[in-house]
DNA sequence: CTCGATTGGTAACAGATGTTACGGTAACAG
DNA sequence: CTGTTACCGTAACATCTGTTACCAATCGAG
């Protein structure tokens, strides 16, 4: 072997950079370029880790399921009650804070580019089941006696509330802040039961 | 004066073709000689309507905000009672049918396309404020007695679950297709005790 | 120490993109 | 009928994009 060159960290450290692009910039300037002076670095660098472009889409937006994904499982682990615990984790979906704001832009991001490229849509589907599996299941947990189809309903629903509140915010925090976000999220679950 | 010409007929063929090329085939294939073609014209007509890519833009995306207001309005027109009105309109938001899949995606594309770009944040704040206030105005009808801030906070919560449900659904219509949409609309209302 | 392999920067290339300049053409005024 | 003016297609331009080819630097193996 010749140098040192710790791969995994270069590709995070370039997923990142996407990331930074992503939300701060918007989705037209997502190019190489931009990227590699995101991550400090040639386009040369940039294309030595990724064979093309979409290649490092693909992987940066894994990497965004993975951190969520980490996160969410830590938060359902410290949480006492199954309430505690769907409550945490559909705050976690939210834009609650600034960092939360950029990374709902990033979802977005990667969300638009999805339509017409398959593969970025297949991504986004089996990410997306895996959230929708978890919260069925935190809600069946909280609401032992309910059928599957309203649990699956409930989810649904509860995936969408959260979601959505995160996109509008993000795109206007002034209309949604923290506190409006956090009371409407505590509403819905009262209405249905879930608190 | 010249040739005939129907400027706003032109203009909103335009926006149509943005529309088109938007849902079919994303964001970043959004180009000037796409959307000529979609059009059936060349790039020439193009550029002699609109001084500049952004203004066609900024163009179709208010189009597509009149067409919503529009059919909302007609939605809400037409309804018996308060609670018809509301399930109807928020009914509306949601991707029912392959159309309104289209639909979603364009919006998903001018909601991406914000990012980094103030004027277009701009126009989406103010669509999305006239929103607002329609759905509180509907809530209010529908429960009279509620104080305004439940009002907002349930408006708000309402706006979310059909957007968030629209976004979900027209990425992955398979696992939210329109039956699954319309019983969820349908128990968020009952459990907020609106239907 | 030397050779080879790996790493990463430089620069070039082909294609696409937004935009502009120009020329022909059709309709209306007189 | 004719001149003028709005209309719009053609083609060029400069720029930006993804991608590739090439080369210098660096480190481990023998």
């Amino acid at each position: 072997m010749a140098r040192k060159a710790d791969k995994p960290a270069q590709e995070a450290q370039l997923s990142q950079a996407v990331w930074d692009v992503l939300a701060g910039q918007g989705l037209d300037r997502l190019t190489i370029r931009a990227v590699a002076a995101a991550a400090g670095c040639t386009t040369g660098l940039v294309m030595h880790r990724f064979p093309h472009r979409r290649a490092l889409l693909l992987h940066a937006r894994g990497l965004l399921h993975e951190r969520t994904r980490a996160r969410v499982d830590a938060l359902e682990a410290d949480a006492a009650t199954p309430r505690d615990s769907l409550r945490a984790v559909l705050r976690q979906a939210l834009a609650l804070n600034e960092e939360k704001v950029g990374e709902t832009f990033v979802w977005l991001g990667f969300l638009a580019a999805a339509v017409g490229d398959e593969e970025m849509n297949a991504l986004h589907r089996a990410k997306n089941q895996a959230w929708r599996e978890r919260v069925s299941r935190l809600v069946a947990a909280v609401a032992p006696d309910w059928t599957a189809e309203r649990v699956a309903t409930v989810a649904f629903g509860l995936i969408a509330t959260a979601d959505g509140a995160a996109t509008l915010a993000s795109a206007d925090p002034v209309a949604y802040p923290p506190a409006t976000q956090s009371a409407m999220l505590d509403t819905t679950l009262t209405a249905l039961g879930l608190s």
